[in-house]
DNA sequence: CGGCTCTGTAGTACTACAGAGCCGGTGCGGTACT
């Protein structure tokens, strides 16, 4: 078999995962496709393998440049030469090869902005568009409502294109976000593959702690006795900062921290690091994770309460893809909730604000960037609230580009305002749906499940807080698993370093 | 919510401290061209 034959040769697997040979055939039929597969299942084969058995390119649409740029490496590293990333960090000379030369390629990523331009359109335009595949799509929801809003264009491009067969690939999706992800790229009577977003080897813990200092307190101790590779999750940068500085000070040295303030450079050597096992434990915001192709992270803390489900179970997800035991803690306090209240409210503006903004815009006109950045930033406006509204007027024709017509500031005032309401209401909720969860002495992992839609399941011997683990019973198993694996372990590690290279097959 | 910075004022006449107010997270591209 074709399929079969193309999996072994280019990627050296004899058998597809669960998922893998239904999404490939329905997508190399021509159908559009919907696929939902858990963290580390290989969702990348699922593009890539077509792409490869094509005669024309496919676009993938990924979030972040480092994405692209593993993707890239790990391809030609394989010996596949037809694989090029367009996006900023490539040089202008550089970005024109490619796209005077794209009847080359097979697999080009883009980010979603970088399609909005027209001369890359015009250009993809003159070839043969064989796939249009969005990765981590469940992005196209969740940051393409507040601060990408270029998630959300993606429907004319793809019409444009002339209607490719469209993949929409992602590991966690509720039933909302996937129809939101639908409609969206409107895709037409698509296969969809959803399989269950539980993982049964990641036991759920959840603590209390009274104070910011037990909390503390409680971290330490998490990191003295389970064994890494570790990840901590912050709500901010200088957290990370402050708490990788204190468990270096407590005499874990391979501890770094990692966010979104820091220069790409550092980025990618603290990720690397981590990949090749010189850190044993990350410090981190949000910032850190997404693609990262590790498969024996340990554990997963959460310092602060996330701000919706989906991401917290992106976010575990990263623990324990080689199928071993592994431990997602989250460390509540009730003060957290204030926080997380106040930033996602800062996301929406308020009625005041919306004023002022409409009131600055209406005349018409061209604005440029910065006059826009001045006009929302002067009155204490995120550009992840300024940009949901932008959104909105550019749907409603408001705006092209940098270019205003004049509106009539009370009836826009009116929609818009009405349009926020809906906004802050349905973050608000996913808020109070972790909150609930939190709180819940019922099942977390049933219930986490529900709000995926999932049915209850057999649930696994070390489920969660609230069946009844401690994290003694999960330093049991990781000894017994030691006793088992040790020698594997460690010589996987020697090669890890020699290699810098990980071992095992994420996605 | 909590932590930081700013501002104002008392008394030490330039430092000290209180209270108000603000901010916290996720990322692309940037720019003209073709």
């Amino acid at each position: 078999m074709e399929l079969h034959e193309s999996l072994k040769k280019w990627f050296g697997y004899s058998e597809f995962r669960p998922g893998q040979r239904e999404i490939i055939e329905s997508l190399v039929s021509g159908q559009d496709v919907l696929a939902m597969l858990p963290t580390g299942t290989g969702k990348s084969i699922c593009y890539q393998l077509p792409a490869l058995l094509s005669d024309g390119l496919t676009i993938v649409v990924s979030p972040l440049l480092s994405l692209m740029l593993d993707q890239v490496q790990e391809l030609k590293s394989k010996g596949m030469k037809q694989v090029a990333a367009l996006n900023s960090m490539i040089s202008k000379e550089e970005r024109q090869s490619v796209l005077t030369h794209l009847s080359h390629y097979r697999l080009l990523y883009v980010s979603p902005e970088m399609l909005q331009s027209d001369w890359v359109l015009s250009k993809l335009k003159q070839i043969n568009v064989r796939y249009f595949v969005v990765d981590e799509a469940h992005c196209i929801s969740h940051w393409g409502k507040s601060f990408r809003t270029d998630y959300r264009k993606l429907a004319p491009i793809k019409r444009y294109l002339g209607h490719p067969p469209c993949l929409a690939i992602t590991a966690t999706a509720t039933e909302e976000v996937r129809k939101d992800i639908k409609e969206q790229l409107q895709l037409q009577d698509e296969s969809s593959y959803i399989y269950s977003v539980d993982r049964k080897n990641i036991a759920l813990h959840i603590q209390e702690t009274d104070s910011k200092e037990t909390k503390l307190e409680q971290l330490l101790d998490y990191v003295n006795t389970v064994k890494g590779p570790g990840i901590v999750y912050f709500q901010s940068r200088k957290w990370t900062e402050s708490a990788a500085e204190y468990l270096r000070s407590q005499g874990h040295t391979n501890v770094s921290f990692y966010h979104g303030g820091m220069v790409q450079e550092d980025r990618l050597l603290i990720q690397q690091q981590f990949m090749n096992g010189q850190l044993n434990l990350i410090c981190c915001t949000s910032a850190f994770g997404m693609g990262l192709n590790k498969s024996d992270i340990r554990y997963v803390i959460h310092f602060h309460l996330p701000l919706d489900l989906e991401s917290y179970l992106q976010e575990i997800g990263r623990a324990g893809r080689d199928g071993n035991q592994s431990l997602a803690i989250l460390l509540y306090n009730k003060d957290d909730l204030g926080l997380a209240t106040s930033m996602i409210q800062r996301d929406v503006m308020r009625s005041d604000q919306l004023v002022h903004i409409l009131t600055a815009l209406s005349e018409g006109g061209a604005f440029s960037p910065e006059k826009e950045v001045s006009i929302y930033t002067s009155i204490g406006v995120s550009e992840s609230a300024f940009s949901i509204l932008r959104y909105q007027l550019e749907q409603q024709q408001f705006v092209h580009r940098g270019n205003w017509k004049s509106f009539d500031v009370e009836t826009v005032y009116s929609q818009m305002d009405h349009m926020l309401v809906e906004y802050r209401k349905v973050v608000e909720r996913r808020l109070s749906n972790v909150y609930q969860w939190v709180e819940t002495s019922q099942c977390k992992r049933e219930r986490i499940l529900h709000y995926f839609g999932e049915p209850a399941v057999e649930k696994p011997k070390l489920c969660c807080s609230s069946c009844g683990i401690s994290v003694s019973d999960f330093e049991l198993i990781q000894q017994n698993e030691d006793r088992v694996l040790g020698s594997v372990t460690d010589w996987q590690n020697q090669l890890n370093r020699v290699f810098l290279k990980e071992v095992g097959n994420g996605n």
